[in-house]
DNA sequence: ATCCTGATACTACGAATTGTAGTATATTTG
DNA sequence: CAAATATACTACAATTCGTAGTATCAGGAT
């Protein structure tokens, strides 16, 4: 459940996960109940052409990897195996963003609050004044 | 010039390198001047084994991709050639925790804001307030 | 001048990661 | 019983990084 390398230069989960890795996921994460392999081939098959086997060895990749769930009966042709996401795609962004960014922070902080601050003041003013906030909160908090 | 992979787990600049890259970064950037790769592979194997072949290999690997620059003359036995670190540490460190940042930001910002003032909570309530200090005078700066 | 040594360079291999392909298994269906 | 099919297991290619083997080629010793 622990992402080892964080992805700099892509985008979204292929962040964390490689490309098929991330197709998958989604798919995972967009179906409530359990999903089978053959299906999740199927929607991915809609983007780009992909086989069954491809799809079928990286969901047992992200099983064994602790993202996946399995839920299987039976053997052969009647084979039910239903695969399910163990944290929601919620969870896992907050997650992961918490590792990489305590990380960031525990070695690098002050250059780190230096470049977020500047990235938020070209791109998103209102987030900064929700920082000010939270900081305002707490510190009347602990010294009121 | 443009690190990939930034590796979660890992500590210092082995976040960025892979193990020997990192040792060899950091003997380049301990010498002021350009040093020779028989001397970086003698300070690296202070701390554990390692052949010149190894060195050699991983700096030149580190040159193709823009870290290193290199300065030869003359050949064979008689073969000077001494190599520098492209950028400062402090350069490197800023450059990459910018970029990591940003990416961050500009996807998950509200999650690593959030982190980010409860990591700075437990463990640098003085950078809170430098937080503090870094958007006030941004926002009288706009809006005097 | 010849040969050996030593600094550098080039090539190759092993492990890990991720995408892809081939084959095996076993059961349901015809 | 045989064919088709959902799942599983194994293998291979490309990439990255650490490591090892070998080649090159000038300076010094003989």
């Amino acid at each position: 459940m622990n992402i080892k390398k964080y992805n700099v230069n892509e985008e979204g989960l292929n962040r964390f996960f490689g490309p098929l890795e991330a197709k998958i996921m989604e798919v995972l994460w967009s179906s409530d109940d359990g999903i089978a392999a053959k299906e999740v081939q199927e929607l991915v098959n809609k983007e780009h052409p992909i086989t069954f086997n491809a799809v079928m060895t990286v969901m047992n990749r992200l099983f064994e990897k602790g993202h996946l769930q399995k839920n299987s009966q039976g053997r052969g042709r009647g084979r039910i195996s239903t695969y399910n996401a163990v944290q929601t795609k919620e969870q896992f962004i907050n997650e992961q963003t918490k590792a990489v960014t305590r990380g960031l922070m525990s070695e690098f902080g002050d250059l780190v609050v230096n470049h977020m601050v500047d990235a938020l003041e070209d791109s998103d003013p209102e987030l900064l004044a929700k920082i000010q906030e939270k900081i305002s909160a707490m510190q009347s908090r602990k010294q009121p």
